[in-house]
DNA sequence: TAGATATGTCAATATAACTGACCTATAAGA
DNA sequence: TCTTATAGGTCAGTTATATTGACATATCTA
């Protein structure tokens, strides 16, 4: 398909195995944590793009996780009963739902994050800023392809 | 912790939410091809880890895929029904079990991986050489970390 | 031969997703 | 204003993938 060696096949196969891993051990590490407060990973998946989109509407979150409404329901209803966010009426549409993060579930996250941060920041700190742009770049065009 | 822009929070954050949109959408793609044959991402993963480690143990899969045997025996035992891998006692050490693809294995293998390739070649072709050595180098310490 | 190791399996449970159906509230257009 | 579309909530049942714990067998190693 094509000569050149980092577009190989056996290349492209290392690549889907690698980031099976680096998604594994990056949601790995902060599990115990989690499980303090009987939450799991779909619980943090959630938290975590609450926190990065701040006042984000139900559906927003429905197309960044791409799971049924059916399947965030239980998740969302887990984090409100336990006071880790709030979710209010839209300002403008009505219709809609904001998420916010309570100061609980700032907290929360900020724990959770500690701890997920050193695995990210052990492997770029000895990275130098190119290194790191050009991972960011290829990682969003795998994403955005 | 740190002045580095790349080592900021935020920064940080961003690579934990796009490690999962790439890992989410890797996998995504060959979930209607997995179907056809009743199998879902579990065996795909167990198949390319197969493929790529031909005559690997089960203890060697398990510490790959890092579930409980009871967990990797469902899907074995799935993808054995269907004659797409084949088990067989080890040679040095008759303990153990060696597995391997079947011709039917190689085949599913093959329609998987040409749906999911799509995705990273397409993200690759237009990245010149460094960029991808270096995206490499950061998922592997990643990984390693 | 005794103990350690590699694997297999039964049973019960947990987590996170799914489909399908139906409901209310609100916005937007004819 | 009436109608339809959209955003979201919820009930019920099911599926996929993982877990824990217990126990069994075969084989290697000391």
């Amino acid at each position: 398909m094509n000569d050149l060696l980092y577009l190989k096949d056996d290349q492209i196969k290392d690549f889907i195995e690698q980031i099976f891993y680096a998604y594994r051990e990056t949601y790995a590490d902060p599990k115990k944590i989690l499980k303090k407060y009987s939450f799991g990973t779909a619980h943090h998946r959630a938290i975590h793009l609450i926190e990065r989109h701040e006042g984000l509407t139900i559906s927003d979150l429905l197309n960044k996780l791409k799971i049924t409404k059916q399947s965030l329901n239980r998740v969302l209803r887990d984090l409100v009963k336990n006071r880790a966010i709030s979710i209010k009426k839209g300002e403008i549409d009505s219709r809609q739902r904001q998420i916010f993060l309570n100061e609980k579930g700032k907290k929360l996250f900020e724990e959770i994050f500690l701890e997920q941060k050193k695995r990210i920041y052990n492997a770029l700190k000895n990275s130098d800023s190119d290194s790191v742009i050009k991972f960011k770049n290829v990682l969003n065009k795998i994403i955005n392809e």
